[in-house]
Order: structure tokens, then sequence, then C-alpha cells
DNA sequence: AAGGTGTATGCATGTATGTGCATATATAAA
DNA sequence: TTTATATATGCACATACATGCATACACCTT
């Protein structure tokens, strides 16, 4: 079967929309809170320390992009991750940004011993 | 050694960055297009069907991030993608798309199913 | 030095994003 | 049915982002 431009295009405006999903300090917060467990509304915006009409449009943005899921308990709307490959992919960029930190360390440590030299 | 709230939050700010540098759907196109080949400036805004000035500004934003690096050859400037990490998050997100997008086709498949039955 | 090619940037503009505040909605308890 | 608790949303606003166009800048060739 032939695949359409459009339909590539499409497939990848979605994946960048899953990636916007994680673009974001708070956002990356709770899904590293949700990845140990799952909570309600209030629990993760006391977690993260932002209001709560804040993480219920950030879970809202979470859940359109299928990464948390959302289901309702009592008063209560219990999020949780969806898919713990998320997770997987998050540990793998942020250990690409642990390797940029650690040269820039390295290059600043060089560069104040050629001071001291 | 204490681990300040301060650094934590930096770094969780430059996670973010790096995600929010994977947000773009253009982006995404020339990072995978990078890790097959190192290209030039003009070569990747023809691939990936973008003005040569929009693929400046694309890939200064991943320089930055650290996503990409840059090398100077003459008149060009040759990008190459800088950790191959990169894909493997990318690819782990495309898959939980892919499985989203598979279980909503697979919905609306029962949905037809269920009208002409 | 002059012209050509490749890359980056200033400016203007339209669009998207995050958030505070107040308030609407939904469920539970009294 | 009223009251309380939890969540979502409308509105306003400040900020960030992507892009087109023109142009500056860097490097190579002659």
């Amino acid at each position: 079967m032939m695949i359409s431009p459009k339909l590539t295009q499409e497939v990848t405006r979605l994946h960048a929309e899953i990636c916007s999903g994680l673009a974001d300090p708070r956002r990356i917060l709770i899904i590293y809170a949700l990845s140990e467990q799952s909570r309600n509304v209030s629990q993760i915006a006391n977690e993260v320390d932002i209001s709560q009409p804040a993480a219920s449009r950030h879970l809202t943005i979470l859940r359109e992009r299928g990464i948390v899921s959302a289901n309702r308990a009592g008063q209560s709307v219990i999020y949780m991750l969806q898919d713990q490959r998320i997770i997987q992919a998050l540990d793998l960029l942020r250990a690409v940004l642990a390797d940029k930190l650690k040269s820039q360390a390295d290059l600043a440590n060089s560069a104040s011993e050629a001071f001291s030299n």
C-alpha cells in the first residue's frame, strides 16, 4: 500500500505534539510523580507547587496527547501514567542533558586551570 | 552533598528545553534526516521543504539544546546529530503514539461494526 | 578587490502557551 | 435539598514561538 505524504505529515505533527506535551518543567515533574504512583489533581498541584487550575490544565494537555489517562473516583479524578515508555524517553533525554552539562563543566575546569598556570 | 532545590529546578528546566527542541514537526524531520547523514543548511531546507532562514533558525534551536552540533566546512555549515539517544527517545514516543492510534482505530472499527449489526 | 554561494539575523506579524482569578460543574455528605 | 469538596473552564494578559522577507555576514573563487 502507498503511504500518502499527507499521512506522514499528520503522524509527524502528532509526534511533535507528544513532544510538546513534555516541553514544560511542571509537566515533567508531574509525569515523574505519576510514574511512582497515581494521584488526583489536588495532590499533583500540591506536589508540584502550582495552583489547582494550572494542574488541571497541564493534566488535560497530557491526557489529550495520550501521556496520561484519567479515571474519576468519587469527587476526585485519578490520573495515571499511560505508558512507561514515556519515562524511558525522558530518562534518555535527561542522560543526553547530563552528558552535555558534564562536558561543559570539564571545559570550565580546564579553563580555570589554564588561568592558574 | 546536599542537592539544592534550585539546582533541581534548573535541571528540570533544561530537561523541558530539550523536549521543546523536539516539539516541532519540521525539527523532527530534520533530526531523523541528520540521523542518516550529516548535511548542510541548504540541503536540510530542501529536504524538509522549508526556507533557508527557517532551516537556519530550527538548527540554531537544536544546537542550543545540545541535540545537534555544527561544523563549518568552507562556505557550508555541516550539522550532525549529537547523540543517537535522541533518536531512541523519539522512537519510543512514536511507539506510544502508534499504540494510541491503533487503539483508536480498533475502537472506531468496533463502533462501525456495531452500526452494521 | 570583486563577485558568487551559503548561512545567519533584524523586523514585523500571526499564533500558541502558561497562568491568575473568578466561577461553573460534578460528586459526596449532611 | 442545601452544603462542602474536587475538578474544569471562561476570560484577560503576558510571553514565547514559527515564519516570510529583506539583508547582513562569512567564506571561496577568480
